[in-house]
DNA sequence: AATTTAGTTTGACAATAGTCAGGCGCTGTT
DNA sequence: AACAGCGCCTGACTATTGTCAAACTAAATT
């Protein structure tokens, strides 16, 4: 019994894309594709390896599956969003947190369409999706960084979340070159007056489509350890009502701008801009960030909500 | 060690979900996972095949593979098509003709916007591709029927077609009621007067999309076989250098129509109107349709193009 | 309370898939 | 011509996954 060997030259990729036919398709399995190429199976396995490598086969969970959950259907009939993205909680908040970052990186990219404007706000959340996102080629899309830069210790920073989304999807990305936090309204202004940072600011105010994430008013809260607001600061707004941060805003438990000691010096888009998108997209878990999640749910900024199961009964036992 | 029982009344949705992200999304093996949702390992096997089932996990190949192949590349160029796929050929004619439609199930949601109108011809082609058509929601899309129906003893007919193509798209579907072909010119007349079949007569031109396939001129092809014409008429019109059948119409080697016995009395979208749309999709392979495929590319009817390796071949040698 | 019923879970076994060290054949070099 | 380098393929082994009949559970019925 001579074993038919394969004559070509060297592995074409014509053979890997039939195995991945007959396996992915077909479903045949590995002996049987193994016979009919005349190739041993071990090898088969190589082929769909490497079709898996060159993503020939795409295998992914349908971002539809949490938005059947119960919990998603109350959160969008209770708030009237288009959808919501309940995935299952995991041992300790971090990794629930990546959970989620996960489930809306599945998501982000099937609500976008040809020309879209995608404007992206800043924290390791975003940054966190950005990572997660799949590469998928859409159509003169251009991603919009939201709020100007801050350096932080924890390497990510709003011009590399921006840059991140565009380079996954293959999209134009217009960065904001200047701080999200001045030490003055005088600097701020001056920054604000310059051609091209006026020219920036104008165009981030142009976004359809949003990613965004809340944080909290907890004196240890992003807001602080970041510099955006000193812990004094943010107290000022607190006692204002301030019950969570939106793209460096606070905002009150309607959702309500909040004025006092920043206002003027931050780079970046308004809260009220934010309000009423197209599509927004709030990614948000942890309990400290129930609150301010209701804030932004109240608000009008959210059409999508992607959260966790426990995160989303909180957030429905809250607003009753 | 006692074993936990998993103590919810009955499987809720929610651990198959959590089965299959963490299968599909973090890829834990099954006994991981058992560990994890304290069942056995049986169960997870259960939790993933409901996954399976109930479509929680897309399994797909992108079509996009196929259009790299170095046929397809050369197609492309030659006929200014905006794709093509090429398949691999399987063994017979009829098994690879059913890894073409397959091909072309999976391309056609791909390429499908809201609001579309989508124009379905006719045939066993046309018919296994709907078949294989994975269900896909399309927003406000409209299938319609192009040709009048056959009753043929094949069990498949215009009006099956385009129904199927409808049901799997979860679309409008506007079908024609009435007869592929008149035994008269005056009785097709009084039929296109009646004010329900002229308002459909109507309709089905305002198309963007259309999937389509070619019939040969042989003695014993589709158009004679399903009645629409006869031997001799056919005669006729491979005389007068009929190369092929689009949609119930004679063409000639350049995609031009062909008049003779049979004008007036096919009721059903002109070759005309078939020519330049906005995403025209041929499914084609046979070797008989070679010659046939080259007019329709000729013609301008396709933008789109799926076949087999081997058929892609042909087309471009006898192209030369 | 006993019994039926329908759905779910399980352990033991069978089938399928993945790994890896070594072999083969082509290519280009000394 | 001999040899080294490299990529691809293979067999034998291990790991993972699928199957199925029997056991369990809870709710409905007698």
């Amino acid at each position: 019994m001579a074993v038919k060997r394969n004559l070509d030259q060297h592995s074409s990729e014509d053979v890997i894309v039939e195995a991945a036919w007959l396996y992915y398709e077909e479903g045949l399995n590995q002996n049987e594709i193994a016979q009919r190429l005349s190739v041993s199976r071990a090898t088969v396995v190589n082929y769909l390896q490497e079709a898996r490598e060159r993503s020939y086969v795409q295998i992914s969970l349908s971002p539809k599956v949490f938005a059947s959950h119960q919990l998603a259907h109350d959160l969008k009939g209770k708030f009237g969003l288009a959808d919501v993205i309940v995935l299952p909680d995991d041992a300790g908040e971090e990794n629930t947190a990546w959970r989620v970052a996960r489930g809306a990186a599945r998501l982000v990219p099937s609500l976008l369409n040809a020309g879209d404007r995608l404007g992206i706000a800043w924290g390791k959340t975003i940054y966190d999706v950005a990572e997660h996102l799949e590469h998928k080629v859409v159509d003169n899309l251009t991603v919009l960084q939201l709020v100007g830069s801050m350096a932080t210790p924890y390497g990510f920073s709003a011009d590399v979340c921006s840059s991140r989304f565009a380079r996954k999807l293959s999209a134009r990305c217009i960065n904001l070159h200047v701080p999200a936090i001045l030490s003055s309204k005088k600097i701020a202004n001056l920054l604000q007056e310059e051609e091209l940072i006026a020219h920036q600011l104008n165009e981030i105010t142009s976004f359809n489509k949003t990613v965004f994430a809340v944080g909290s008013c907890m004196p240890d809260s992003h807001v602080v350890s970041s510099g955006v607001a000193t812990r004094e600061e943010l107290q000022i707004y607190v006692d204002r009502g301030a019950i969570g941060v939106l793209c460096g805003r606070f905002i009150d438990k309607n959702g309500n701008g909040i004025s006092g000691p920043l206002d003027g010096r931050i780079l970046g888009i308004s809260a009220e801009k934010m309000r009423n998108p197209e599509v927004g997209i709030l990614v948000s878990t942890g309990k400290e960030r129930v609150r301010p999640t209701l804030a932004a749910l109240n608000g009008g900024y959210v059409t999508h909500l992607v959260t966790s199961a426990h995160f989303a009964g909180e957030l429905l036992s809250l607003s009753d």
